[in-house]
DNA sequence: CGGTGATATTGTAACGTTGCAAATGCCGCA
DNA sequence: TGCGGCATTTGCAACGTTACAATATCACCG
């Protein structure tokens, strides 16, 4: 009589069978409506919770999302804020996240196969897409529901979330240019990513529409060396005349701003740095620089959102959402 | 013959009954060394991975440790550098970190009690620890392993990491002192925290030893709301003639030196503010400021092995970390 | 040569749930 | 009265694993 109560627990205090009760507290089924409000009650009375391992092993479903996210994602606040979304998407389910370990260095196969591998989720939510990814066609293959945050080149369908970096990076020269800014910077994004290619793709269309000048250098490609960036912006700006630069991050930003003030450059006067934003606290930076606006949490809640949908078994044709830049400038 | 290998495909493949394969894999127990070899040859070989649900529902070990974070967490970066820390941990054991739903509005003994009713995992981290943390004693009547950051003044042994915030105040009060700072203002944390306790005592304790002035200004709590900060702590400033801030986090650090900025003060000349640096890239802000870091990745680590000593059933007396601060001082 | 004990292996049962096929009860209609 | 048919309920089996008690094997000793 002690311990949690199970579903035979019910079945004696109630008199109906166990698949009755299990039945009744499924929900659907044919099952006499006076029948699942006596059961239910009990169930209650009883605090009975179904034991989500028994479940698990009976029907082959984890009730777990797992969440696959590189920790060197340059943006900060990422983690935090993707989960936050995904959580949201999953108030009032019985979805679960489970951090999927990943170091980041290895092969990003690695940590998809461990998930099918032990079964330890219904669907993967990932980060940190590549043109020729190559997940999306293993787990395409598999049958196993999936979101990316990011697009490939792969003619594949999936389901995907992405920021739309190319409007970004429009929307940044554009702003740069009719500041007055003539020879423009975009300090380069994590070179493999597919987001990278849409920003660049965005900066060079607004510069040749704009008829300004615009570089990126490869040399300051390592994101991940905020020093690098902080010496290197630097250099190129006095040594090119760069009068604006354009940040894919706030790390990028923060180490750019850093060079400059050190070697004496004068932001928002001598240059203008226009940064993506994806934190609230970014905002407090000072001196303020224009930023454009990226929400990670809205983006997380959009692929829980997509998932459910996906392992509900909707086809993933259509399951898609590209994210809006948001403009943050200064009078 | 299709689908995954389970003990019983090894047993018949071997020749083994399926208990003996499952103690063979399972490592200890009196199985003979030539039998636990090819047994192991023969899982390996067909690829078999044990069902987690099955042992799950067998054992009532989980292999899950649930992560309670309040998603207000004054600093950014928080949730990412904890899960990495305990990803750390955890790699090479079989625990996997589900990140249990919590709004932070809420009472916080419900994500713990939701956690042990559901069975959802064998071991809690959590973090928010108050002075009278209920859930202290709720996890310890329950004899369910946990670790919290942070402590309590409850008389209750537990597992517990903590930063030494009262180090922290006394290393920024006696920096502060020894720049010529006379009036000193503690940026208020949490209220409802333990740490915000031993931050005060530790910054009353140092300013008495100092000689200098020292004054918390309650009407500045609210540390989730930058724009409070960022105009109380500049007025505060101009009005009763502070000289030094200390900031116990990077965001409130963001916001007063916004508000300093913002109303002309010099930082550095005028006024001096020291702030508790969580992240690589805050150490990027301009004008460069003395900072006093806190590694929350090497807190998630810690509170992984504390947990793990734990859950393997060692009692909690002496499970405790206290991490010291480490100073980040311009020359 | 029978008995003892150590060592290694085995069979059975159970964890709590759900899918399936079968059974029960009941009503109306022939 | 008997029977088909519907609505509801039931028992059985199984998911894959491990705990437990029991058995088989063998060497050794009296």
């Amino acid at each position: 009589m002690s311990g949690k109560p199970t579903l035979r627990t019910i079945s004696a205090a109630s008199g109906f069978a166990v698949t009755t009760v299990s039945r009744a507290l499924s929900g659907d089924e044919k099952i006499a409506e006076s029948t699942r409000r006596e059961v239910s009650r009990i169930a209650e009375l009883l605090g009975y919770v179904p034991d989500r391992a028994a479940q698990r092993l009976r029907t082959g479903r984890t009730n777990v999302i797992a969440l696959v996210l590189s920790p060197h994602e340059e943006i900060i606040g990422f983690r935090g804020s993707m989960i936050a979304g995904l959580q949201q998407a999953f108030s009032g389910t019985s979805y679960h996240i489970v951090m999927a370990p990943y170091d980041g260095d290895a092969d990003p196969m690695v940590p998809v196969q461990h998930i099918l591998r032990h079964g330890l989720a219904d669907g993967i939510v990932f980060s940190g897409t590549r043109p020729d990814d190559p997940r999306i066609s293993f787990l395409n293959d598999a049958g196993f529901p999936f979101v990316s945050h990011g697009r490939t080149d792969s003619p594949q369908v999936h389901a995907w979330c992405d920021y739309d970096n190319d409007s970004f990076a429009r929307l940044a020269v554009t702003r740069l240019v009719a500041r007055g800014r003539k020879s423009l910077l975009l300090i380069p994004p994590q070179p493999d990513r597919t987001y990278a290619r849409h920003m660049r793709e965005g900066f060079f269309a607004a510069v040749a529409a704009t008829g300004a000048e615009g570089r990126i250098d490869g040399a300051l490609t390592l994101a991940t060396k905020p020093a690098l960036l902080q010496e290197g912006a630097a250099g190129l700006v006095e040594r090119h005349g760069i009068d604006g630069l354009i940040c894919p991050g706030e790390v990028s930003a923060m180490a750019v701003l850093a060079g400059l003030h050190d070697r004496g450059v004068r932001i928002g006067t001598d240059v203008d740095v226009i940064a993506k934003q994806t934190s609230e606290t970014f905002g407090l930076y000072r001196p303020r620089i224009d930023t454009i606006y990226e929400d990670i949490r809205a983006a997380g809640e959009a692929m829980g959102h997509l998932l459910l949908r996906r392992i509900a078994g909707e086809p993933p044709e259509g399951l898609t959402a590209l994210l809006a830049p948001t403009v943050n400038f200064r009078q």
